[in-house]
This record gives C-alpha cells, sequence and structure tokens, in this order.
RNA sequence: GGUCCGGUAGUUCAGUUGGUUAGAAUGCCAGCCUGUCACGCUGGAGGUCGUCGGUUCGAACCCGAUCCGGAUCGCCA
C-alpha cells in the first residue's frame, strides 16, 4: 500500500492550516517526550514536523514510538498552527497531526549524520552516496545542476542550436589525454576508445552542414584526479558554421547573462573585459586570473639587473626574469615563519627561494646585505608601495616566476580572506599562443589543439617563427576558474597540412589520426568555431561548492574508483577470451 | 611518478615524557518524561588504536616497511 500523496514535506506553509494532507517520506528525526511523540519528516523540498499524540489509538502511537532514523513513511493527518514556532525551519509555524502511518521500510542506524552540515570522511559518504543524497544541500545541488542544463538547452536552442549526440565509441587518438580503451569483440586485437571530447565529429557536423551544434554530453579522460577533475565529467560542447572569434564570444556572453540572471539573480555588464594571453601571464602570472583582488605582477629586470646578488643577475643573464607581488597591508600578517611556509609552498613550482621586503619608514628585507635603502626603495617605487607591504620576489625563468606568484597572489588573497564568493568576475582570455614546445620531445605542441586557426597576421610566420603565431583562441574564465574555453578552427586544407607539417606529423602519422577529417575538408568546410564548457566546474561554481563531487552524483574518488559499486571489477576469463585479450 | 597531511568506538575527535582497566562528544540500546525541535534525565552496550615487523620489562605513542584516504606538483592535445 502506498498513500497518495496531496503536498511535499517542505513545501506547507500557514496557508495549509485546516487542510487534511498526506505526506510521504523519511524518519530525519524522532523526539519522544513521553505522552507526545514529534518527528521530523524529511523528502526532497525540506523538513516538516510530525505529531502524535494522546488522542490517537494507542496502537497508532505505540508504532510512533518504534520509528527510528530513516525509517520511510507515509502519513495521514491535519495541518495546524503550531503552540511554539521554529523559526529556523522553512515549515516552522505548522506542524502535522497524524490519524494514520505506513511504515514502508525500517532502516539500520545510518553510517553517516543526514545532515548539510556534517563533517563526515569523504570516502564514507561516497560509498553511501544515497545516503548523503538524502541531504537537502545535494538535492539542491542536483536541482541546480538540472536548471542550468534546462537553461542552456533553452537558450541554445533559441539561437537556433540543435542538439546532436555524438559516438562514446569512437577512435583511440595518442595525442592529448590518455583515452579510456575498450576492446572491440567482432574486431579481435583492436579498441575503441571513450571520447576526450566530441570535437572531430562536431567539426563534422559543420562539413554536414548542421550550422549551430549543440550538445550536453560527457567526456573521458584518463588522467590524475583533482578536486576539481573528474575521469568522467560533462561538457556543453558548441560549434557554429560562418562565425569569427567576436560572433562566437557574442553569442556566449548573451548565454552568460542569462545564466546569471535567471540563476543566480545577478546582472552581469556586457560587454566582458578582454584580455590578451600575454597580458594575462604579465599581470597575473596566470592564463585564468582572478582579478577579484589586485596584487599584479611586475617585472623587476631592470631594478634589480646591477645588484650584488647573484641569484637575481644569473636569473636574468640566463633570459629569465626577477618579479615581483606586492602585498598591501601584508607586512603584519606574514611573519618570518609564515613567510618560510609561503616559500615552501613556492618550491613546488620550482622556484628556488622567495626575496621579501617590508615596505615602512625603514625598508627591511631579506636581501639587506645587497641592496641599500634606496636599491630597496626603488624596487617598492615600482609597486607604488606604502608602509606596511610586503613584497615578495621570484626570480627564474619567465615560467617559474609567473607559476610560483600566480599562485602565490591568490593563495596569499585566499588567506587573507579577500576571496569574495558573492563577485562573479568573468573575462575573455584570447590571442593564446599556437603553439608551446614540448617539454619532454622539444617538439613544437598545439597549446590548444591542432584544429585551431592561427590568427591572420601571423599565417606567413607559421614555418618561420611558430612560437610568435597567435591563435584564434579563448577561454572564458570566472573567478580564476577556467569555464571553458574554444577556437575559430582551421577549415583550409592547405592551411591544416601546414600546422601538421610544423607538429612534426608526416602524411602516413596525418593520414592514420586524423585522416577522416583532412578528407571531409576536401569536400567544402565552411570557416567555424565553437567552444566547451565544464558544466561540472560551472555548477560547483555558481552554487558555491569548493569540490566538483558535490554536484555530481555518483563521483570517483582519487583513485578514480566508485566507491559506491566498487568499478573498476575484475573482467571474467571467458569475457577477456571473447575479446581476445586473453587466450582460451 | 614526487612532496605534504591523515588513519584510535557506528561517526567526529582527544590521548601528556613510552607506564594501571584507551577517553570525550555524538549516535545506538533500555527506562522515565505532554510542546519538543541538537528535547531533557538515568542507566547500558560499543575498540584488531589501518596492517606487518622491530626497539623496550612495557608501545595507540619510538623506528622500519606496507596498505588505505585526502591535498598538491607532474599530467589534463
Amino acid at each position: 500500500m502506498v498513500f497518495k500523496r496531496t503536498h511535499m514535506c517542505g513545501t506547507l506553509t500557514g496557508a495549509n492550516i485546516g487542510e487534511n494532507v498526506v505526506l510521504n517520506g523519511w524518519v530525519a528525526k524522532r523526539r519522544n517526550l513521553g505522552g507526545l511523540v514529534f518527528c521530523d519528516l524529511r523528502d526532497k523540498t525540506g523538513i516538516v514536523q510530525i505529531v502524535f499524540d494522546d488522542k490517537i489509538p494507542k496502537e497508532l502511537f505505540d508504532k510512533a514510538d518504534s520509528l527510528r532514523s530513516e525509517y520511510v513513511i507515509g502519513v495521514k493527518g491535519i495541518v495546524k498552527e503550531r503552540q511554539s514556532i521554529n523559526k529556523d525551519l522553512n515549515t516552522g509555524d505548522i506542524e502535522v497531526f497524524v490519524s494514520e502511518m505506513v511504515v514502508y521500510s525500517e532502516s539500520e542506524t545510518p553510517p553517516i549524520y543526514i545532515k548539510d552540515d556534517d563533517n563526515v570522511d569523504d570516502n564514507l559518504r561516497l560509498k553511501y552516496r544515497y545516503l548523503d543524497l538524502r541531504k537537502h544541500k545535494m538535492q539542491e545541488n542536483l536541482r541546480f545542476r538540472h536548471r542550468l542544463a534546462k537553461l542552456t538547452r533553452d537558450y541554445f536552442d533559441g539561437k537556433g542550436f540543435t542538439e546532436v549526440e555524438t559516438p562514446m565509441l569512437i577512435k583511440p587518438t595518442p595525442e592529448g589525454a590518455r583515452d579510456y580503451l575498450v576492446p572491440s569483440r567482432a574486431n579481435p586485437g583492436k579498441f575503441y576508445a571513450l571520447p576526450q571530447s566530441p570535437q572531430m565529429f562536431k567539426q563534422l557536423l559543420m562539413v554536414g552542414g548542421t550550422d549551430r551544434y549543440m550538445q550536453i554530453t560527457k567526456c573521458f579522460r584518463d588522467e590524475d584526479l583533482r578536486a576539481d577533475r573528474q575521469p568522467e565529467f560533462t561538457q556543453v560542447d558548441l560549434e557554429m558554421s560562418f562565425v569569427d572569434v567576436d560572433q562566437v564570444i557574442e553569442i556566449q556572453e548573451g548565454y552568460l547573462k542569462t545564466v546569471f540572471k535567471q540563476l543566480m539573480g545577478v546582472e552581469i555588464n556586457l560587454p566582458l573585459p578582454r584580455i590578451s594571453y600575454d597580458e594575462a601571464m604579465e599581470r597575473y602570472g596566470s592564463d585564468k586570473p582572478d582579478t577579484r583582488f589586485g596584487f599584479e605582477l611586475k617585472l623587476l629586470n631592470e631594478q634589480v639587473k646591477n645588484s650584488e646578488f647573484k641569484v637575481f643577475t644569473d636569473a636574468i643573464a640566463g633570459g629569465g626574469a626577477v618579479r615581483g607581488i606586492c602585498i598591501a597591508g601584508g607586512s603584519d600578517t606574514y611573519t618570518r615563519k609564515k613567510i618560510d611556509k609561503l616559500v615552501e609552498m613556492s618550491k613546488s613550482y620550482g622556484a628556488k627561494g622567495l626575496v621579501w621586503i617590508k615596505v615602512g619608514s625603514e625598508i627591511t628585507s631579506s636581501v639587506n646585505k645587497f641592496f641599500d635603502q634606496d636599491g630597496l626603495k626603488e624596487i617598492a617605487n615600482v609597486f607604488d608601495g606604502k608602509d606596511g607591504d610586503l613584497i615578495l620576489i621570484c626570480s627564474g625563468s619567465h615560467k617559474v616566476t609567473y607559476d610560483t606568484l600566480g599562485f602565490l597572489r591568490r593563495h596569499i588573497a585566499g588567506e587573507m580572506g579577500l576571496l569574495d564568493d558573492k563577485q562573479y568576475n568573468l573575462l575573455w582570455v584570447v590571442d593564446f599562443p599556437l603553439y608551446e614546445k614540448d617539454e619532454e620531445t622539444g617538439r613544437y605542441h598545439a597549446m590548444h589543439h591542432p584544429f585551431t586557426s592561427p590568427k591572420e597576421e601571423d599565417v606567413d610566420k607559421l614555418m618561420t617563427e611558430p612560437y610568435s603565431v597567435k591563435a584564434n583562441a579563448y577561454d572564458i574564465v570566472l573567478n580564476g576558474v577556467e569555464l571553458g574555453g574554444g577556437s575559430i578552427r582551421i577549415h583550409d586544407r592547405k592551411l591544416q597540412e601546414t600546422m601538421f607539417k610544423v607538429l612534426g606529423l608526416n602524411e602516413e602519422e596525418i593520414e592514420e589520426k586524423f585522416g577522416f577529417l583532412v578528407e571531409a575538408f576536401k569536400y567544402g568546410a565552411p570557416p567555424h568555431g565553437g567552444i566547451a564548457y565544464g558544466l561540472d566546474r560551472f555548477v560547483m561554481l555558481l552554487s558555491g561548492q569548493d569540490s566538483i563531487r558535490e554536484v555530481i552524483a555518483f563521483p570517483k574518488n582519487q583513485a578514480a574508483q566508485c566507491m559506491v559499486s566498487e568499478a573498476p571489477g575484475e573482467a571474467t576469463d571467458e569475457q577477456l577470451e571473447e575479446l581476445s585479450l586473453k587466450r582460451g
């Protein structure tokens, strides 16, 4: 028997007083006062208090007394005004006097508390995820995610996009992230890969005349996990024909404005700021800068090049740099001990150490031996340093100074409580380099992917000075997190071949890896470009969660295991034989 | 693959210089209780101190190895 529900628990209000209602839910809490039993009844909408008093049959009262946490019950009763109001509960001014009850399921004592502000081990939560999901916060997160996905589909539908599904079983690509491989039974010894992204297929859809494509789809990358990285994740994937960078950005800005308005009640001003990759690195030491606070990087080569401090002069002589950041009011916060800690953390970014300068009437520093007051003042002046400011300086290769100071400025802002999570700083980072150096092989390497088009004015430099070529690529960044990225693709066959050549691919390799795309481009490819957003990250940021796992129903742990189902598991010998992975 | 942090009751944690029977809170069980809402009061049960080995008269504590979890760097075309 299942009671036919008339209301959800969390939706009852004073307006329902006097109504007979039927509720179904879980027992969140039971308070037995002897002759009176209160229960908190929970469903996904929230909690309502139900009451059993001495006016009901003894049999029903005894049943109420035997209720325990997480029993699943249905109740019929009447909504009454409360004698004592609970301000902390949405339904706190009413309660339901029960006249009839059915216990659908009993429950063992749950291993985790079902409370939003619990503090339980993450792995235990993941193992009992179905209990964890009963938390109001988790249900809200799932609901929020659903609303973002729906709004996304609606918005792009309104702009003429068609959602098209692309294959999940595709050809392995040795480039890029590691593939998840799937053995093919029908083709012994051969493998499919799960897609890292629908990249090539969405480009084929453009060749196929789809004009505007979107898809909310799973992508798979077999790399190590992080708090904001899962091996399977969801991408909002988009591609458009006959567009340039400005047109792609314009339509995305409309989307972002709609999302923030509808889901957050936040008005964002368009157009969004755009900053070049070079400027982002120079000012923030990062290609995904958090612009909610200052502490911008400054180059100090001029100020220190004639000093006696060999660490600095060697770095400059070696083609590197000396850069610093100025922490306004940081002198008091950062004692010697705390600075040592920053130095320790900096080492993982390749910094050998940090130089500190505390600005005041007398400037103190860790390099007093090498700089007199005038020298230190000259450095402080670069930052317009005031009394009480702390300047941190890092030297080494450009990459090391960017990485170290980029990390430090954000870390320190966090420690000093400067990260306002109600502020949403969106910006585009544009003009990425087309190539970067592959540190392992020393070869050129596509920074984005090999289908990204170079900026028109740089095309003739492709073969001569590849590192100076800028790409028609753009990332959308929110508060220091990359929300998404994309590019205008190459649609010209000859240009694509040149691109591959610079990457050091010979014709066989091109044919093996990308042959079908090159082939397709023989038959009329429209100019096209697109973008992809990480949906999980987007939901995480907007809903104010600090881990991507909070917005995924069944996430993997750091070892890429599903704690609920215990995937991955073993395959039987029969399965392996059938797949030609084992000799019978 | 590297670095750092952690593993003690169902859960979250404390555990002093290595020293008697390993504690607290919460949860759980039982009894009492008519306005609670973190209900209250009384009583009770509950432990392979991650695992293995070593040092020692004696190890939760020291040492070594190992397993597990998390953070992070590398990695993520």
